[in-house]
RNA sequence: GCGCGGUUAGCUCAGCGGUAGAGCGAUUCGUUUACACCGAAUGGGUCGGGGGUUCGAUCCCCUCACCGCGCACCA
């Protein structure tokens, strides 16, 4: 065995230790495996992604999940790859193109353009596969994909087909969302809804019938007015009921447009007059298909004014033509005032400014198997945690709209339908252009990337992986994405495979800045988890994560926590280190041959408990707790007490200090074990250093190794144990009270000093080496009688009446008892109080009493000792 | 407007009917032979406010405030 550094690097050993993984092909999942199966297919990230603590995070969790799961024994295939991320893809690519060439895509071409996408992917793309490759992660990296590899992209656009036949696919001329910057059309998961600061234009338009008349009208958007072709009020409204069915005159371009009545009107909002603007409102929209008005589009797809707005606006940026329409309203007499207001406006997503809803040709999906998606996930079939996840998805699927699904964009999956070049109003939809294809025109959008997504669990997979992985057992992702992908996940599914696609669902946490601030690039608080590898190791960012990462609630991002992360393995590795300097493990003798002192039996119990609790933990998803417990366990418990303990016991030698020895092995190896979820890359380091490993092969790795039992003590009695754990907790408490006492008479913590005890009757025959060792004790004499040889500090313990052999003052030591004792008696008297009132006899179950009275006799025993005590001094 | 979370020690978070917890930070001590990425000890909280249910509420109910997030609407 090599010696082993006193600071833990764990630069060189995660990359050696991955490196070996991957050599021996430790991740890849085997379909012909009778093992049972377990799968997870990696929510795929944009294939122009770069880590981020949200994909830590959830790449963590997924990597605990395989991990467990290879460890109980499970085949286990984790899938991953990447998304073709049409709209940010292609958007990069152009950048790139005007920066370094100073061109657009159309100076390319379609086939050009495309070629340059795909060269720019093989060079910069999924450079996030190799990040999550340096955090560890267990994919099969063999069945990497990608949604637009061919056979992907076919299933794809197999599965377009199939809806259309079944006419869930339909195209047709409605309003939609258009994001004038990518210009192309959105879903409506695709808009966010900000509230943005704007202004309210108080205008009129005089009544065409009734010169001198005007109506007062509010908008927020001057600009589209040239596209106005009605203006409407409520018909029950007594202001303007006799105008109905008269005109009004659109300023610029002069028109009389007629006065329609509409309920949708709210005769309390503003004037009660809306100018109604078909081409560029979803409402106004919908008055001007009941009134049969004209749709005057007089907008540009990239956003500017068109022709029809007049020629002093053609060409005008929109927010340059808002101050400039309400400048001329403004000069014609007509603008009455503007206010300041705040609405909601909708922004695209990607692209960051507000949307246009625009009418144009899109293709639109009926969602298939919703009512059976809704069952699936309402009846437990598919489990949602945290489980509250399950109520926003069932609200979503009562309310969805249909799915606009084409995309103005290049970089995608192309729709698979034709027209004839004669008539464009013939069209056929297929995998293939038809036969004599030199006639037809394909439709020149691409699908939403989503329309791909949504088939991920199972396009991945091949007939025979299909076979043993499908449906997948977990998904983790964040509950942004729960409508864009989730749902639909879920709806393809059930439509395409007859099956759910998976049976939970694991929502992460969203992680902000300490201020609460959701991360991104542009307020720089994101920081780099490459960075935070680089100082503190995978092992430690993944462990600081999981302990910062409650159940379903956001995370605050704190570095101390991953450096706290760090720190940890920096102890395991040291503890390690010293197990090792205590020599050769006693060969492969079974716990039960060795003589285990109390101190051993009980860090026994508490790991078992540790063990049973970390279990439940991650059975249940809660893996901050499963990293507290195991956090609290080898830090508390195994080396502050135990490790401090052993010392004292193997300075006896023999089989005392064999027995340690065998103890040690037992707790660390399996501890390893339960640990190397979270921390994969130093468990496996230290299961091979410290002689854990069997065998050549894989079996040697502690990434396939059996769990541990969850009972270390089986031939023993829970009384036993129990017995032990409870000894050795008061002996602990004793060394902690003795240490009190010494800082209190300020007793330097490395002089030693003698202590007298009086020892309570359960320890009459207990051995005191550790106590003595861990007190800091030169000696203990032992008293029979609980009256003090001399005037000496005094604390009382379940051991028993023990005094520090120190001249005091006497009236100090007095104060501090009376203090003490003071302490006491208010204890007494809270109990006391809670006894005398009768509410609480009468009502509370007989347990509480007791339990109640007995802490009260507890606390009389503890008071009376003192008292004697003190009449000693 | 409707709904969902949250509000516990300076910070990040557990706990969710029966004496308020952890880690970090703070303070004081400590080069005791694994670890200063360490050890020992100490201090620190009317569990957001107000009502209610209960013998008893941080925990259950109502209400208000603030923070965050959905959904809907906005001329």
């Amino acid at each position: 065995m090599s010696e082993i550094s006193k600071a833990y690097d764990p630069g060189a050993v995660e990359e050696r230790r991955y490196a070996d993984w991957i050599k021996r092909g430790c991740f890849s999942a085997n379909p012909a495996s009778p093992k049972p199966a377990f799968s997870i297919v990696i929510p795929p990230p944009n294939v122009t992604g770069v880590l981020t603590l949200g994909h830590v995070l959830n790449n963590t969790l997924q990597d605990i999940l395989a991990r467990r799961a290879r460890q109980q024994g499970k085949e286990v295939l984790w899938l991953p790859g990447t998304d073709h991320a049409g709209i940010a893809t292609q958007t990069v690519v152009e950048r790139q193109l005007r920066k370094e060439e100073h061109k657009t895509r159309r100076d390319l071409g379609r086939e050009e353009f495309l070629k340059r996408v795909w060269t720019w992917k093989e060079k910069h793309g999924g450079i996030i596969i190799k990040q999550l490759k340096r955090l560890g992660c267990s994919c099969d990296w063999d069945r990497e994909r990608f949604t637009m590899d061919a056979d992907y992209s076919r299933q794809v656009q197999d599965v377009f087909v199939r809806l259309y036949e079944k006419g869930l696919i339909y195209r047709g001329k409605r309003m939609v969302n258009w994001c004038p910057a990518s210009q192309t059309a959105l879903s409506d998961e695709e808009v966010i809804m900000k509230p943005t600061k704007g202004k309210l234009y108080v205008m009129r338009y005089e009544v065409a019938e009734e010169p001198g008349t005007f109506l007062e009208i509010a908008t927020t958007r001057p600009e589209t007015l040239m596209g106005d072709t009605a203006v409407a009020v409520h018909p029950e409204d007594p202001r303007y009921q006799h105008l109905i069915g008269k005109h009004a005159v659109r300023p610029f371009p002069r028109a009389k447009i007629p006065i329609v009545a509409d309920t949708h009107i709210d005769m309390t909002f503003g004037t009660g007059v809306l100018k109604v603007t078909p081409a560029h409102d979803k409402a106004d929209f919908e008055i001007g298909q009941r009134h049969g008005l004209e749709v005057l589009d007089v907008l540009n797809p990239d956003g500017t004014l068109n022709a029809l707005a007049g020629p002093e606006f053609a060409g005008m940026e929109r927010f340059a033509a808002r101050d400039a329409a309400a400048a001329k309203l403004a000069e014609m007499g007509l603008l009455v005032r503007e206010e300041d207001y705040e609405n909601n406006v909708g922004f695209s997503e990607r692209a960051d400014v507000p949307i246009e809803p625009r009418l144009s040709e899109q293709w639109f999906l009926r969602y298939p198997q919703v009512p059976a998606a809704r069952e699936a996930v309402a009846s437990g079939k598919i489990r949602f945690v945290p489980e509250r996840w399950a109520r926003i998805y069932e609200h979503w699927m009562t309310n969805i709209q249909d799915w606009c699904i084409s995309r103005q964009l290049w970089w995608g999956h192309r729709i698979p339908v034709w027209y004839r070049k004669d008539d464009s109003a013939v069209m056929h939809v297929g995998l293939e252009a038809p036969a004599d294809a030199e006639n037809w025109r394909q439709d020149e959008d691409v699908l939403d990337t989503w329309f791909s997504s949504w088939l991920w669990p199972f396009a991945t997979m091949d007939d025979a992986t299909r076979a043993k992985f499908y449906s997948t057992n977990d998904l983790v992702t964040g509950p942004d994405i729960i409508f864009f992908w989730v749902a639909r996940m879920i709806m393809a599914g059930l439509e395409f495979t007859g099956e759910i696609p998976f049976q939970n669902v694991f929502f992460t946490s969203i992680i902000r800045d300490l201020k609460g601030r959701k991360m991104s690039k542009s307020l720089g608080n994101s920081p780099d988890p490459l960075d935070l590898m680089a100082k503190y190791g995978a092992d430690g960012l993944r462990f600081g994560l999981m302990r910062i990462a409650p159940h379903g609630q956001d995370v605050r991002f704190d570095e101390h926590q991953i450096k706290e992360g760090r720190n940890f393995a920096n102890k395991l590795w040291n503890a390690a280190r010293f197990r090792e300097m205590q020599g050769a493990s006693p060969a492969t003798k079974p716990l039960a041959e060795h003589t285990l002192s109390p101190y051993s039996l009980a860090v026994l119990v508490a790991f078992d408990a540790m063990h049973a609790a970390y279990r439940q933990a991650l059975d249940n998803f809660h893996f901050h707790e499963a990293a507290a417990v195991l956090y609290e366990f080898f830090w508390n418990t195994y080396c502050d007490w135990y490790v401090e303990a052993s010392k004292a016991e193997m300075t006896e030698g023999g089989t005392a200090a064999e027995g340690v020895r065998a103890v040690m092995d037992h707790i660390l190896s399996g501890y390893l074990q339960l640990l190397h979820p979270f921390m994969p890359h130093i468990t496996e380091e230290l299961w091979e250093r410290l002689g854990f490993a069997q065998g050549e092969g894989r079996e040697a790795l502690i990434l396939f190794a059996a769990l541990p039992a969850e009972d270390s003590l089986p031939w023993m009695a829970e009384e036993e144990k129990a017995k032990s754990a409870q000894a050795v907790q008061a002996i602990y408490d004793a060394v902690r009270a003795v240490r009190v006492l010494r800082a209190e008479f300020k007793v330097p913590a490395h002089t030693e000093c003698v202590l007298h005890l009086a020892r309570s009757g359960d320890f009459t025959n207990f051995d005191l080496g550790v106590f003595r060792s861990l007190a800091k004790a030169s000696k203990i004499l032992e008293m029979e009688a609980q009256a003090p040889a001399q005037k000496m500090p005094h604390v009382l313990t379940a051991l028993g009446a023990i005094y520090l052999e120190l001249e005091i003052d006497v009236e100090a030591e007095r104060a501090r008892l009376l203090a003490e004792m003071a302490k006491i008696d208010t204890e007494i008297a809270k109990v006391d109080t809670k006894l005398a009132d009768t509410s609480f006899t009468q009502g509370a179950p007989p347990q509480v009493i007791a339990a109640f009275q007995k802490r009260g006799d507890e606390w009389r025993t503890k008071r009376a000792k003192l008292e004697s005590v003190l009449a000693s001094l």
